[in-house]
DNA sequence: ACCTGAACACCGTTCAAGT
DNA sequence: ACCTGAACACCGTTCAAGT
């Protein structure tokens, strides 16, 4: 009540861009995107929803921040790495950095608008492709297929109702039990004789796409040298 | 206001679920997702919200059928098509249908639920796989690694804020011009001389990826054949 | 069986006001 | 400069009520 909160023993911590960006990621990791609400937001940090509005225009800028900052997690290849354990490890740290905050893919689809840590992170693949010989447009081809594949085999995994092969198990049994097997044979077969089987494993699959797709590459760029290409 | 609506001319028809579905879709389609409410939706079919909830537990419910009826548009291969272009073929078509449906890859993420027609749509693919011979793991691989790459090229292809190949060079033209060249010389180098071109085209973009991720597939089956696997 | 009105507990955001 | 209270126009959903 009373208005004792002298000595500078600050009695909070001024609110600034980016100690908002990290309560928003913690939030919205913990509970969901969905539920990374202003009001909420502001209560993690012991403030007004509507001081939120002082440091930024609305709450897509907190969304853009948050992207931006996530990707500024993932490790970068140095230039001279050899290009295809560069992109490999590459690859596999963009994977863990979206399963620890699943909620961005979907927001990245919505909020294109690129910041400084997306465009640094673009600027180190492309320069580490470039020295190791790859012509511009095969760069560009190497960035879009690893990139959408990863993209795109995170957010199948990420979606799914269950993260260890026991939970596995327990849902592709209970969708089998409750579907009509000779309808789809194809589809039962498969999922009893290899979903359910217990070292499937998701990091697994997700590298035998990834070396396909990088050996893929490799050749593409042996031609490309043998053509004498630019 | 008078009470003069009578005559077989049916005032207006019985609310279904395809019906709530297909306003949905559409709904969907010309605002978006986020603009897709209970009370909008309703409005679009002559009704008033709590209508909705007669047919539907809840908007999750609806967003879930809206997914699958997405699915059930893309082109099935038939059972003794070849395999590698009706893989071809059937990646296209779920390319088309998901940029004709952008809200459905942020979905699909969300709502793991399968319904009958995503279902119907694995079984296709995994039986033309095996008549063609791919073993039961290699066919999880080659469905995982294809459709992996799919959902990520659309996704990021979707996001964009431009369609035509004009817009992405005035969007572009914009980015490298407030960009510190200097800061990013590899980044800056590329869009400059590659997505700047006027020929550069998702499209064919797209395909580049997607031949090398089959015929990276083709080499595996044929080392699988050589070596008699199941 | 099918649809609705009123009400509840939420949203993001504005705007004028406080310190 | 930084934060806030009250208010506005929205949400999804419940529940009792209408036909």
């Amino acid at each position: 009540m009373a208005a004792r909160v002298k000595k500078d023993e600050s009695p909070r911590t001024p609110l600034t861009p980016e100690r908002v960006v990290s309560a928003a990621i913690e939030l919205a990791d913990e509970k969901g995107v969905a539920k990374l609400t202003m009001r909420g937001l502001a209560a993690s940090l012991g403030v007004e929803a509507m001081s939120l509005y002082y440091h930024f225009a609305n709450k897509g800028k907190i969304l853009d921040a948050m992207v931006d900052a996530v990707f500024a997690e993932v490790e970068l290849p140095a230039k001279d790495d050899e290009w295809k354990p560069a992109m490999r490890a590459r690859a596999g740290s963009l994977r863990s950095v979206l399963l620890d905050h699943t909620w961005a893919i979907a927001l990245m689809d919505s909020r294109p608008d690129p910041g400084l840590g997306t465009i640094t992170h673009h600027d180190a693949i492309i320069g580490c492709l470039r020295s190791a010989g790859f012509s511009m447009s095969l760069t560009a081809h190497a960035f879009s297929v690893i990139d959408s594949y990863v993209y795109g085999f995170v957010s199948q995994e990420s979606g799914l109702p269950f993260q260890s092969s026991e939970e596995l198990a327990d849902v592709a049994g209970g969708i089998i039990e409750s579907l009509p097997v000779e309808q789809f044979p194809h589809f039962s077969e498969m999922v009893a004789a290899y979903y359910l089987h217990p070292e499937y494993s998701f990091a697994e699959e997700f590298l035998v796409g990834l070396d396909l797709i990088l050996d893929g590459l490799e050749r593409l760029r042996a031609a490309e040298v043998s053509d004498g290409e630019s």
